[in-house]
DNA sequence: AGCATATGTCAGTGTTGTTGACATTCCAAG
DNA sequence: CTTGGAATGTCAACAACACTGACATATGCT
């Protein structure tokens, strides 16, 4: 892009984009960036009782309604004692719902209350205003990357998980 | 890219990486990435006494050998007593040393030792084969977009930040 | 001399993660 | 029907990493 490196799409070209030092610059950029992208939800957050750990909830139990606790564990990737924590004090403070499943009563099926579903919204407003600018200053073929990109460097598993969220299934 | 749609540079087109569920899918798209892009070095971590703060320290050092630890504060975006708590243990463990500033007396100037420069080593190849695999998967337009839509979510401090290291200001 | 800066340190606190142990409920296989 | 295992919840202890607030020391600048 901002080289004159063209951008063919032809292996074996010069492959500078994978030299260490490229690689270095990569690593940073999302170092710096992550923090941009938890900035804005975290300001929010920290005026309540609130952590990280609770959006992160909140945003997949809106994503995916109905989803079990273990299913949640899966895709949030810690213990059932940390999420508990986290569920425990959502549900007291009736952002959650959480009812007892119908075809299998060990399972708890987590809802939004629509208070839940008020700050779910005010934390993702946030979140996409940032993901908007971005997106917009970079332009949809950069978008593509970007995607392509993080697409790549996830674990399998969590590979699946998010091909699974996004396609709705 | 899954869709049909044409990626014509022009401004004008119809938006659609711009909707609310692009950007929702961009944002879990960070999350899962993140996740997979602090994997290795934390399992690599987890092995010693040491955590993700180290790592960051040991990078930073490294990325800029001699900096001041207000410099590396003002990068890390951390309280001084947290990192002093981090860097305290890296001295003490005779990974990185602390030189009185020869200018300014008041400045202490940190370097990695050898140990430390093979522990910076030892976790960042481990981070950049995995960012090589990515970057290589998704080819150089990708990366090139990748960068963009990062470099647009950094806060302008951060941004200004990245930019010093990636070009060794 | 006096104020600001750079650093270090002590004490307390909060969020989020961990492990380990144990109870409850329920499905399913024998 | 009993038993084993799965899903969930809960308690306790602990560690990493962040925070605030207060204070100390050395240095630099005016």
């Amino acid at each position: 892009m901002a080289d004159g490196r063209s951008s063919s799409a032809h292996s074996g070209e010069n492959l500078l984009f994978l030299t260490d030092e490229q690689l270095r610059q990569g690593i940073e950029a999302m170092f710096f960036a992550y923090r941009g992208f938890t900035a804005d939800p975290d300001r929010i957050l920290s005026d309540m009782a609130y952590g990280r750990a609770h959006h992160r909830a909140v945003h997949f139990i809106n994503r995916a309604p109905g989803t079990t606790v273990n299913n949640l564990l899966n895709i949030l990737g810690v213990t059932k004692q940390s999420l508990n924590r986290v569920l425990r004090t959502l549900i007291e403070d009736g952002l959650v719902e959480s009812k007892v499943g119908t075809e299998d009563k060990r399972e708890r099926h987590l809802f939004l209350t629509e208070e839940g579903r008020a700050l779910e919204q005010k934390l993702s407003d946030a979140q996409r205003a940032r993901m908007r600018m971005a997106f917009r200053d970079a332009g949809p073929e950069a978008v593509a990357g970007f995607r392509m990109v993080l697409e790549a460097m996830m674990d399998r598993e969590m590979r699946k998980a998010y091909t699974r969220l996004k396609d709705g299934i």
